[in-house]
DNA sequence: AGAATGACTAAATTACAAATATAGTCAAAC
DNA sequence: GTTTGACTATATTTGTAATTTAGTCATTCT
């Protein structure tokens, strides 16, 4: 238990990001959960942002793995749509952080806060605008803008998953897989 | 030039909300501006924020009329959402006290100002609802969440206005409408 | 030795108070 | 009867002391 000290901290902030934000974390705190001096975290992570950066970047780095793995070049682009949504979706603990920090932003603007959401959805918008040009080229949507397109796609899940939720309730999975299907994929009209 | 002293202050407080927002209007600006003395404001209406909701509340009826008026219940649900698109973004002038009001609401998060944006988009959710709702039992779209759609609707049309230009300039209202036909209305599968 | 530590310091943040600015009033002027 | 701007009470900003926190480093522990 008094192994591994790197990995101690590494769980205590994303905790304690996940729970109270970033600037209302500090390192006191994070070296308290962790069960370490302060002086050690230091000795692991130049400073806070850099800590706080690694988590994030591991973030991205599972959520993108994840992504490209449940993507099968054989199913059609609704189908990725549905998997690589259906994945994401289940991510409900790392969630927790990508929630807390959009209301950090949102709330407070911490800038440090506010460059990672960049930094997130950039990563985002290009992994499904490389999805969506080879959705084109195959022929299986219309031609269109991909990365505007991508943004859209972010923006209706945004949308979906902070806004509407915050005033009418969770939504399940499938209602939001559905949704996407309905709203984007197919079209309104008949 | 010294007759009609209420139209002048609105027009003066208008000019004034657009471009500076609403806290950082001034009522000694507004009379200034307005050319008459401050306890004139007074007379016309009982403080700051009821001169303010004064206006927003003629932005919406504007709105809602105008959006009323250019609905043609013989044309096709998409064809009306163009319509009504359109002659929304022509309102350049008020155009820009809606922008200035979300930018307010975003960055300083001013009460007054998000309690009206509020008050806003819960007339065009219900507006557009009723259109949806419409539609959905004449058969021209599949059948759906009305409020939802609405939601999802306005959330498109705020993202691609304030944040998709924010970063990457400005769009034509062609371009806009495009993009509605495709995203929502027919949709991207092939 | 080398890793871990927590008292320590410098810098940032918050709390508080005085100074300023603003909303709203009202007695005088028109 | 309407308009007005000097006036007041409230809200905001500014400057400053008190507190908190990030980051260091001499000492302790293994």
């Amino acid at each position: 238990m008094a192994i591994d000290r790197r990995k101690q901290i590494l769980e205590a902030a994303t905790n304690s990001f996940s729970l109270f934000g970033y600037k209302a974390t500090t390192m006191d705190q994070v070296a308290k959960i962790a069960n370490v001096g302060k002086g050690t975290i230091y000795t692991f992570f130049k400073n806070k942002e850099e800590l706080f950066d690694e988590i994030v970047s591991s973030l991205i780095n599972e959520m993108t793995l994840e992504a490209e793995e449940v993507i099968d070049p054989e199913a059609t682009f609704s189908e990725n749509v549905h998997r690589a949504l259906f994945r994401l979706l289940e991510f409900r603990k790392e969630h927790k952080l990508t929630i807390k920090l959009y209301q950090e932003a949102r709330e407070m603007g911490t800038p440090a806060v506010s460059e990672v959401i960049d930094r997130m959805e950039k990563v985002v918008i290009e992994f499904l605008s490389h999805r969506i040009e080879k959705a084109i080229l195959s022929g299986a949507i219309k031609p269109c803008n991909p990365e505007m397109t991508a943004f859209v796609l972010l923006k209706l899940y945004v949308s979906l998953i902070f806004d509407w939720e915050r005033a009418h309730g969770p939504l399940d999975k499938d209602e939001i897989a559905h949704l996407f299907e309905l709203y984007i994929i197919k079209g309104l009209s008949n």
